[in-house]
DNA sequence: AACCCCCCCAACCGCCGCTTG
DNA sequence: CCAAGCGGCGGTTGGGGGGGT
């Protein structure tokens, strides 16, 4: 089937908007509302497309909408929600108040996307051991980078927590490498921990639907599902066996196993002393995502 | 001062899913 | 049920500003 172009494409005003323009969008905007964006167009007397002025409108005309300076809080959150949810603008702009899909996404591209590379983690997560690092070296790594996550952390903006001043060149390698590579620096996989295990996982991405307000949908559950599924025929292939082990004593545990290699066991609800940084990075994206006591339960 | 190049970002484009008649 | 319309999204483009030579 042809769709028919939204507007004709001949003789209706292209590029930059004039303030002229802007006042008659607004003022058209104010009494009838936003919406049937085609009409705006054929009434409004702006020979723009219906698209164009959507576009204007809830980029830059739009009450509440804040221009550049995006802050250390904000970038931070981009970088986070970027290698949680890949290139979806409009979700992480959803997080962001007053930041738009465009602004976010242009953002990305010309003062990130050079840093952290285009990685989706929907599309690139691989499950990755690194054999060579052994757990003693593995846990003193963790000790001594690693503050335990403290429950009264300042927080910023929608309730993230402001990363301490230790923890940020730390953190920003291995979102770098997570975000390149689909793991941190020592070959975890810190976002197919997701993938895999029961379809109870998919609560975590319904909770994320509550926090944004906006709608995971179905198609959404349907992608995590397909994920889980190539994620663990990968596994299978590379005779990775990943479970998740509920132990009797209360305290829920995580275990990755390669078969025939080191074992990295993961303990969760373990609230001080060493905490791993697979536990840290979930534990905070669990924090940020408003999240931390249904990660603590587990 | 003039020219060139690079980069930013506002805007466009095409595709998709949902809604409507 | 189907076709067309509509809104939303992400990828891409290109105008223009700024810096370098």
């Amino acid at each position: 089937m042809v769709r028919s172009p939204c507007c004709a494409k001949v003789g209706i005003n292209k590029g930059a908007w004039s303030s002229q323009e802007d006042e008659i969008l607004i003022n058209y905007v104010k009494i009838h509302g936003e919406g049937k964006w085609r009409k705006v167009a054929q009434n409004a007397g702006l020979n723009r497309c219906a698209k164009s002025c959507r576009l204007r409108w809830l980029n830059y005309l739009r009450p509440g909408i804040k221009r550049g300076d995006i802050t250390k809080d904000e970038e931070d959150l981009i970088i986070r929600l970027h290698g949680l949810l890949g290139n979806r603008w409009a979700l992480i702009a959803g997080r962001l108040p007053g930041r738009t899909d465009n602004e976010i996404k242009n953002y990305w591209n010309t003062n990130l996307a050079k840093n952290f590379g285009s990685f989706s983690s929907r599309s690139s997560c691989k499950m990755k051991f690194d054999q060579d690092l052994g757990i003693q070296e593995y846990q003193d790594h963790i000790t001594m980078n690693h503050s335990p996550v403290d429950p009264n952390e300042p927080l910023g903006i929608s309730g993230i927590p402001i990363l301490k001043e230790e923890e940020k060149p730390l953190l920003a390698n291995e979102s770098t490498s997570f975000i390149k590579n689909g793991s941190n620096d020592h070959g975890q996989d810190m976002f197919s921990s997701l993938l895999v295990g029961d379809d109870d996982d998919l609560s975590f991405l319904m909770s994320i639907d509550t926090d944004f307000g906006e709608g995971v949908t179905d198609f959404d559950l349907q992608l995590f599902r397909d994920d889980q599924a190539a994620v663990r025929q990968e596994n299978d292939d590379l005779g990775i066996i990943v479970s998740r082990v509920d132990s009797n004593d209360g305290i829920s545990s995580s275990s990755l196993h390669s078969s025939g290699h080191d074992q990295v066991k993961v303990e969760r609800g373990l609230m001080s002393g060493q905490i791993p940084s697979l536990h840290l990075e979930l534990k905070k994206l669990a924090s940020f995502l408003d999240l931390e006591d249904d990660w603590t339960e587990l």
